[in-house]
DNA sequence: CGAGTTTGACCTGCGC
DNA sequence: GCGCAGGTCAAACTCG
């Protein structure tokens, strides 16, 4: 937690500005409940393809999840990158959990979340997005999506659900750093984000 | 035909 | 140990 927040998105030195971002991130050791600040605002991001109506996100907000990791999870995060490459393979369920020892803890990646106002789930991030699942999610009218990057040995994953409370509010949570650089260059998410200037309350 | 989606089944962790 | 919920797999399917 603390303030361990990394960058997601490759944020080229933004080229043209056709607007302008303020995201502010809040480090709320004081856990998930107020997410009262935080937030990034006019967003007019006019439509970036992925959607038809994409009349995407005008507020964005971070917030960082549940987990209790620090820096002890990166250094994990950092081991598991480099095994990945000896054997990412997704065997069956039985299988899955012969890619770890027997009695070896759980290894998770820390994982970032971000709430954005938007009418579609899919936010355009400049990246190829596999989807492995959908779950119904208790309290939640909404399923979650599962997603996971298609680029060979990026394990990045991330989970879309929108909220039941507000159905304009999609959460995004996303699982690992992407090795690899944004694969489509269209004026998108990716661009937004590199326009944003994020600035820490605390 | 390849890439992506859907969806039911399966696995795993956790609380009781 | 059991049941529940979250997470993942993989076959079948759709789409361009």
């Amino acid at each position: 937690m603390d303030n361990n927040y990394s960058m997601l998105f490759p944020c080229p030195p933004s080229s043209s500005s056709t607007s302008s971002y303020q995201i502010s991130i809040s480090n709320n050791n004081n856990d998930n409940s107020n997410q009262q600040h935080g937030f990034i605002t006019g967003l007019n991001n006019n439509n970036n393809g992925q959607s038809s109506n994409n009349s995407a996100f005008l507020d964005l907000k971070f917030h960082e999840q549940q987990l209790k990791r620090s820096e002890e999870d990166q250094e994990e995060e950092e081991e598991e990158r480099i095994n990945v490459s000896d054997h990412h393979q997704l065997g069956g369920g039985s299988s899955s959990s012969s890619n770890k020892k027997k009695g070896e803890k759980k290894i998770r990646k820390p994982r970032y979340a971000f709430q954005t106002r938007s009418q579609v789930d899919i936010l355009d991030d400049g990246y190829r997005w596999r989807k492995y699942g959908q779950k119904a999610v208790k309290n939640n009218k909404f399923p979650r999506s599962y997603y996971r990057c298609t680029h060979q040995g990026c394990n990045v994953k991330k989970q879309v659900q929108r909220l039941t409370k507000d159905e304009g509010v999609v959460v995004t949570t996303y699982e690992g750093v992407h090795t690899h650089p944004i694969e489509k260059t269209t004026d998108n998410f990716e661009h937004i984000l590199s326009q944003m200037q994020i600035y820490t309350p605390f």
